[in-house]
RNA sequence: GCCGGGGUGGGGUAGUGGCAUCCUUGGGGACUGUGGAUCCCUUGACCCGGGUUCGAUUCCCGGUCCCGGCCCCA
């Protein structure tokens, strides 16, 4: 038997209807943000994620040549095709620009909990615009998409990327030793940034500068420890347009230094604290297109939102529950009923109400049992002497009351019921 | 890449160096139209490969996949 490879799953109708309703709950968000739907290819040259993200992410790609021995790769995020989707086809586009997408996405890794080699994002960029109301309006959007979704309980944080990053290249002027220093801020590698410092006779209260800084965790009030700068005039702003929004519960975090070369302003990570080792189910933050590919600076803020995890973190809040999968099943309580049946079922699916009907021959009993299981919220008995009468009986699944009505009446009666 | 714990019918389980247990589910039948019952029949499993052995599902080694964690996380 050939088995599903490492990493990746296998979804059936019942994991799918929870899957499409949060889904549908996001896009719907997205929706009321005006933001519009795009959608790209599963894969692309693999230089497109290199430019974004360094060769070093090779290894953790999906790559392979195809028949014409050109690179590609499947992709390992969505960013960068919105971003080359943009600058090829969308940049006269008026402004500000607002997008979103949904999709499978592959990354050679070591699968756990909530980390998959498969997995699927839901992402939105806004380019065009590099505004705090434009950062803060991305950050609600993200926050809409998870309570849209049902998630309660998560913690947003806010950091910005040139609080640390103004201050390496103003006190480091030696540029490579300044990149030097970014790159083990990056990896909060701080063993390594002593050592640098000690090595190159830096002063050591540089260094505890930029440790303090990245600790600021907390209340917006935190930012009053620093010295005032744009990047903390420009994350008060934020968080003062937040407020606006009605969202007050938002921290800052400054420690949120991932990503260094890529995002240039501010940069923000959504936790799940119920999930495990994996519990960010969302990150996102504001950068420049032209830092990517030349050209006019274009500035963008966008998130991408691990669906998985988001459904993981759900589920341990409470069970998701979905709509019955069928609203009636017709039974014909006797083989000449059988005909007269089709008819009922193709009148109830016209009437838009998933309906299904027996197609095994079955005795009524079974079909009674197949009802139940197959979780239909009606019963529609056709009998010869319902029939004469131009009528059925309806039974209710789940409290078994049964009821005569006329067969023109079936599907008013269902969508009169509750859960309807 | 590394570490730990696991793989017995579709799901859940028992167990053993020699016939693989039970429940559930699926299919069929009986039962004159409510039996979502009951009874009967039936499909279906020891992850893969090598080793030890007369014989391995069981013991050993390797692989693979699953679960969790480290690293990483665009």
């Amino acid at each position: 038997m050939i088995q599903r490879p490492r990493g990746t799953r296998d979804f059936g109708p019942a994991e799918m209807a929870k899957r499409r309703k949060v889904e549908q709950a996001m896009r719907d968000a997205c929706a009321r943000f005006g933001f519009g739907e795009v959608v790209t290819p599963t894969f692309e040259h693999s230089e497109l994620f290199t430019l974004r993200s360094g060769q070093s992410i090779v290894d953790e790609m999906y790559v392979f040549r195809d028949k014409g021995d050109r690179e590609m790769a499947l992709r390992p995020e969505i960013t960068a095709s919105v971003i080359r989707f943009y600058i090829s086809d969308m940049s006269m586009h008026p402004k500000p620009l607002k997008l979103f997408y949904v999709g499978n996405c592959f990354r050679y890794e070591n699968p756990q909990s909530g980390r998959y080699r498969e997995f699927f994002q839901l992402g939105a960029e806004l380019i065009g615009t590099k505004t705090p109301e434009t950062d803060a309006e991305v950050v609600a959007l993200a926050i809409s998409c998870l309570r849209g979704a049902g998630l309660e309980d998560f913690l947003v944080r806010i950091g910005h990327i040139g609080i640390l990053k103004s201050l390496v290249r103003k006190e480091i002027k030696d540029e490579v030793v300044a990149a030097e220093a970014l790159r083990m801020i990056d990896k909060e590698d701080w063993d390594s940034l002593g050592d640098m410092f000690d090595a190159k006779a830096l002063p050591r209260k540089l260094f505890d500068k930029i440790t303090s800084i990245a600790d600021i965790k907390g209340s917006v009030d935190e930012l009053n420890n620093l010295e005032d700068s744009e990047p903390t005039a420009h994350l008060r702003e934020i968080f003062d347009t937040l407020r606006l929004y009605g969202i007050d519960d938002c921290q800052v975090d400054l420690g949120i230094v991932r990503g260094l070369d890529y995002y240039t302003g501010m940069v923000f990570e959504i936790d799940a604290p119920r999930l495990g080792a994996e519990k960010q189910v969302l990150g996102g933050g504001s950068y420049t297109l032209s830092e990517l590919f030349g050209g006019e600076p274009v500035f963008s803020t966008g998130f991408a939102i691990g669906i998985d995890r988001v459904l993981l973190a759900l589920e341990k809040e409470r069970p998701i529950d979905v709509r019955a999968p069928l609203d009636a099943y017709v039974i014909p309580a006797k083989d000449d009923m059988r005909k007269y049946a089709f008819g009922i079922v193709a009148r109830l699916r016209s009437q838009g109400l998933k309906a299904d009907v027996d197609l095994m021959r079955r005795t009524l009993s079974k079909n009674l049992k197949y009802a139940f299981s197959a979780g239909a919220r009606f019963a529609v008995i056709v009998g010869k002497e319902e029939m004469a009468k131009r009528s059925v009986t309806l039974r209710d699944m789940k409290t078994g009351k049964q009821e005569v009505v006329q067969a023109d009446e079936i599907g008013k009666t269902i969508l009169r019921s509750p859960d309807s």
